[in-house]
DNA sequence: GATCCGAATGTAAAGGATTACATCGGATAT
DNA sequence: ATATCCGATGTAATCCTTTACATTCGGATC
């Protein structure tokens, strides 16, 4: 029992046999006798012996690792994307380093230079913005850069992306409302900047015009946290809709926190629809109607994109798109029967 | 503009100098004249040059990354403990790898390799369980493995911690309900090999015991998560508990469901007390009276337990014990009062 | 004026793995 | 029997940085 890792030539020496058979064995087994590789194999079992990685870095220029990138780990729905990308790269031979930008772009270069460092291999970011360091890297000309996007669809990046058909959710989520019978609909959106958000909004919007309700929609613009999400809320009560549709499951949090406050009942007085299906969304008060992601699925796709450009393989398909579904649970009902009066804003 | 990343020669070359001050002007600049300095870091500036971390750590031995295993990413909590933990590494000079063991023993061993395989300096692990192919490490004589836990306190592992103090947290919460006038009180709790789990249930049953109350304690047994906590809420409100108290958030949430869902309401009938604080726990259903840990700093404080022991300061604590607070909110009141008819089990 | 010192810089040896190229035997072809 | 080839293995260069040790040189000391 060696204290330490051994190095390659211990084992070679071990083993009697030279370094370049001794990494042979471990990274192209068929080109070696099946004498050799058993005894070598018995060495390598026997000291616990695995390659150095820094060194195998070094000579290979490939450091194995791919960086994942979230605006905020504490949300529930990066986990579950996270959780996806993690089993994807094992399956590729790569580790994923993680990293919390905090929505601030001093963290993203941050990140972003372990990618001109060659720390990584690759990078998946999660976010709308891509780190302003990473710019030459894209405008090289050649192949393409080891840089795709999870979640946001935003063709002018010029980065591969993976995502949900963002309008059409959304026109899901509205089209399920004005099924039931609302007529007075809230909205509380992402940020502006986001195209995540503004995709949402259009399809929202596009399904209210057919609806012919285009302007009894009432629009507030939240962040995909619960906080504010209560005063957009309380805002919106107050314009007497009968449902609100958040662009999160966390602002729905918030949305049935306000709701609560102000002595009303969801889904009797007023319905609430989410986005994401967080695994708790089906515990809120009352369960929660939402849009579910394939968040899994996402991660694993992205990984699966950047595995594809760090091999040279040019894939045809820049940009994925997966399904949505609306899960109907107990936070959407038909408005009741006082609701049905018009109210102008 | 180079499109690649320069080497040192090529720095030392444009310089004028060897790679030898080039190396110096980055790590050691108070060894060369201010003339070179100056001209070595006009290069540096110019090319973009940063040094090859593989080669580096290769090099040097270290390689200035922590590994910090969580047991589910996708808990709120930990990624508060992340987050301190980012921060307190970055202040170090080290960045950190987040590994998602999903309580699966085999991804634990698989991330302990990365610390065996010098891969990263230290690991800090959050879960209860040490990986047992870090045993070898452990037993080495001489100095402290660099192996720090975070929220577990089991003094037999022989890992340096940092947790708050689980029973008196949990006597809190017990003392809490037993002051609103409960006296027939449901627990929670986590798995039973947790120590965490284990300590919060002893303190409970303390509390208990000093009130004459240790007879009328219900104990159910959960695992940190919503959806079994629903079935063991059930099954305390069939021994008609008035009050509950949940070993985290995410079961007090699962408890409010159950309530919910039996047609009672909280806290008129039945008083919830979680534990954790969860970013959320404000905005629950009512919001929630729970126990909060200084999640951010439990982060903070394992890595520079962590870094002490990397820089061979066998520091005096090897046990940081961090302070709890009860946070009152609406989810727990006096019972109501039929709630004062003893009820037998 | 010779000697010594110390600051500034250079030289070159690791550090551990991968892999192009060379070598060696033995089997196959002629 | 000789030439050819191929599979198995070894030799040694290479990846890039850090750093112990060597060198140089101006200035202080005696």
């Amino acid at each position: 029992m060696t204290t330490l890792m051994p190095t390659i030539i211990e084992v070679a020496a071990l083993a009697g046999v030279s370094t370049a058979t001794v990494s042979r064995v471990l990274s192209r087994p068929e080109q070696v006798s099946e004498d050799t590789r058993l005894r070598v194999l018995a060495v390598v079992r026997e000291t616990g012996y695995a390659p150095n990685v820094a060194a195998r870095s070094l000579r290979t220029l490939r450091a194995a690792k791919i960086l994942l990138t979230v605006p905020d780990i504490s949300n529930a729905f990066f986990a579950s994307v996270i959780r996806g990308a993690e089993e994807a790269a094992r399956d590729a031979g790569y580790s994923v380093v993680v990293g919390d930008t905090r929505h601030d772009p001093d963290v993203e270069d941050q990140y972003a230079d372990m990618l001109s460092r060659r720390e990584v291999d690759g990078l998946i970011f999660l976010g709308h913005r891509l780190p302003a360091s990473l710019g030459p890297l894209l405008a090289r000309k050649g192949s393409a850069a080891p840089i795709v996007n999870g979640c946001e669809y935003s063709p002018d990046l010029g980065v591969p992306s993976v995502h949900i058909d963002n309008a059409a959710a959304s026109a899901d989520a509205i089209d399920h409302l004005i099924g039931l019978g609302h007529r007075t609909i809230g909205v509380v959106t992402g940020p502006e900047i986001s195209p995540i958000s503004r995709d949402r909004l259009a399809g929202a919007i596009d399904a209210a015009t057919r609806a012919g309700l285009r302007d009894s929609l009432h629009i507030r613009i939240g962040d995909y946290s619960a906080g504010p999400a209560v005063d957009q809320t309380r805002d919106l009560l107050a314009k007497n809709v009968t449902a609100i549709f958040c662009f999160s499951d966390e602002m729905a949090m918030g949305a049935l926190s306000a709701i609560g406050d102000a002595g009303l009942s969801c889904p009797k007085d007023v319905s609430v629809i989410g986005f994401d299906d967080l695994p708790l969304a089906r515990y809120f008060q009352p369960p929660l109607t939402t849009i579910a992601q394939p968040k899994g699925m996402i991660g694993r796709r992205t990984v699966e994109l950047l595995v594809d450009i760090l091999r040279g393989i040019d894939s045809p398909s820049q940009h994925v798109t997966l399904h949505h579904e609306l899960i109907v649970r107990n936070s959407t009902a038909r408005p009741a029967t006082r609701g049905k009066h018009k109210k102008s804003a």
